[in-house]
DNA sequence: GTGAAAGCGCTAACAG
DNA sequence: CTGTTAGCGCTTTCAC
């Protein structure tokens, strides 16, 4: 049997409530007397029945907000998965989900959303933010005027008083794929990337470890071209632009493709009978991308765990708020998955 | 507010008592009861407060028992760090975890230990076990005689009652390193593969994987040799056959080592002058071994994830025992993760 | 078959 | 400053 709080206060000649407040520095108690408690309590090793302290706590009915951005995405139906089995497992310990989302992203409703879920009363928000001056100041008010505990999620922003954040580490990301790139290209080959509209701040992050890494590691590869879509979600326009890339750079070895528009990508490259030839990575795990993987046209796909996107910060958010441990880190940065066609 | 059992009891004009019978068919209910009780709980959506239910049974002890063999090796120290997490984790809600362990692998310890965890009163083991037909009929007996759930974790044991193994499919993750070769290597390259001592049965799985997949995709690719090593943890003796090797084929593409000699192996290439020519694949994510992915000397390293497997199944006996919720699947596969020098 | 009641370990409100 | 007390929601005797 575990060492119990009674055990705690008979050892040290107090009641269950001193040595609560004692353990807890909620103060009211003689100095000296606290310090005893806590030698004592180490000493017997003792550590709180989480199940008695959440249920004394149940009535306190903490709080949590979620406000999630681009729900038309695949992605974020991932990260929705986690943040709903969190949200199963927190509600079980009497803690309340607010999940709020946006179809896509726009600063004015996510800053109203945030300004929601602090009318609803949470503790804390998890949120996947846009790197806005605006959301800024918004997520530095929520944590120094309303005492709401931020954690963003996926996308960062920078300088703000966010407590952590959880996501990928997107240069690192890139240099990956360029690593892979670099395992599949025989000597002076020649490579082409191709980016969707600088919109999401991760891509050029990615794009720059991809270049950066692979002119560390293959200095004999030649970056032939960078090439841009306009319309990212326009599948048929990067077709054009890669149809015309392999008719122009005849020798091409690899291409590295920004998520959104490697689809048309794919689809020049089987119609050009190039797709067993010309070594293709890209980024996210979708269900098409996968296919595409599988078949062979695409060689390499890096993914992130959207799912522990979804379920860690709320479970940060439980911790620090309901059990008071803070987060371990900072930047909890998910790891960078690599599949090929066998370990999907 | 979540629904507790008091409303439901309310509802349906009866007590909390009757509730619970009806709810876990203790029996003890007149039926007609106990199904209208049934219906307006899930009506309402009740699901029992986990804090308040663990607290209530934690009269009731609940013991797990954890055994670990090969403790030397830094992958079970890695599967200890996760069983050490889930222990600390159930400990604070009242379940006690017994851990035992062994430094090689040894059948008469095995069950001299699950014999001991069987006197010390666990209601459930996880074991990484050898796959034997003694320990085998130990882990049907204490399933059937003394209705105490196991679960295999890392190894499996073919044909035994174990309610779930936690693992990774050897034959996949060997299916993953051709596909990474494949993308490697130019056409009509000659590839080899060397072996340890198959003492451990993931090894030829590994290997036949390795081998379906590279002529599955790449008929075109020669399989010139299979080497085996009599020593498995003389890295001199592998040294020695990777030196012969890399004389005997000197155009050689590309190996897939096992991972107990692939530092002999990576010493010979290096040796050679041929580390940054010929592709090593292995497994494993030792220290030793990341090094080598660092220098460039393996191009792709296969892990498991040693973490998950130490902690998963004991949340698995978790769930079972405590919370009465039976696994999901018989099989748990843990991802087969590709580590390039970039997303170490 | 059913209900009343005790109690799991902890926290918080209230008394001293 | 410190102790007493009343639950939190559930399970489990023990009476009826």
């Amino acid at each position: 049997m575990a060492v119990t709080s009674q055990q705690i206060a008979d050892a040290a000649g107090v009641s269950r409530a001193t040595v609560d407040r004692a353990l807890k520095d909620r103060g009211r108690v003689r100095p000296e007397v606290a310090e005893r408690i806590k030698k004592i309590a180490k000493e017997m090793g003792y550590h709180p029945n989480q199940a008695a302290r959440m249920l004394a706590l149940s009535k306190q009915h903490f709080k949590i907000g979620v406000l999630l951005s681009s729900m038309q995405t695949p992605f974020m139906q991932e990260v929705l998965k986690g943040v709903r089995d969190a949200k199963e497992e927190v509600e079980k310990k009497g803690v309340i989900i607010e999940i709020r989302t946006t179809y896509g992203k726009d600063v004015h409703q996510t800053i109203a959303a945030l300004d929601e879920l602090k009318q609803v009363g949470v503790r804390g928000i998890a949120l996947v933010p846009t790197d806005d001056e605006k959301v800024k100041k918004k997520i530095n008010q929520l944590t120094e005027e309303d005492n709401i505990s931020v954690v963003t999620l996926n996308a960062d922003v920078s300088k703000s008083k966010r407590i952590c954040f959880v996501g990928q580490d997107n240069n690192k990301a890139g240099r990956t794929a360029a690593g892979l790139m670099a395992e599949c290209l025989p000597a002076n080959s020649q490579v082409c990337v191709i980016g969707g509209l600088e919109l999401n701040p991760a891509i050029p992050s990615r794009t720059n470890g991809f270049i950066e890494g692979l002119r560390g590691i293959r200095p004999d590869i030649e970056i032939v071209d960078s090439l841009y879509v306009t319309n990212e979600n326009d599948n048929k326009e990067s077709e054009k632009i890669a149809l015309k890339m392999i008719e122009k750079y005849p020798d091409l070895g690899g291409v590295y493709v920004s998520p959104p528009v490697v689809l048309g990508v794919c689809r020049a490259m089987r119609k050009k009978r190039v797709d067993k030839k010309i070594k293709l990575i890209s980024h996210d795990l979708l269900q098409e991308n996968l296919k595409q993987l599988e078949e062979g046209t695409i060689n390499f796909l890096i993914g992130q765990e959207g799912y522990m996107q979804g379920y860690e910060p709320i479970m940060i958010l439980f911790r620090l708020l309901v059990e008071e441990r803070n987060p371990e880190k900072e930047f909890e940065y998910t790891s960078i998955i690599i599949k090929n066609r066998f370990n999907i």
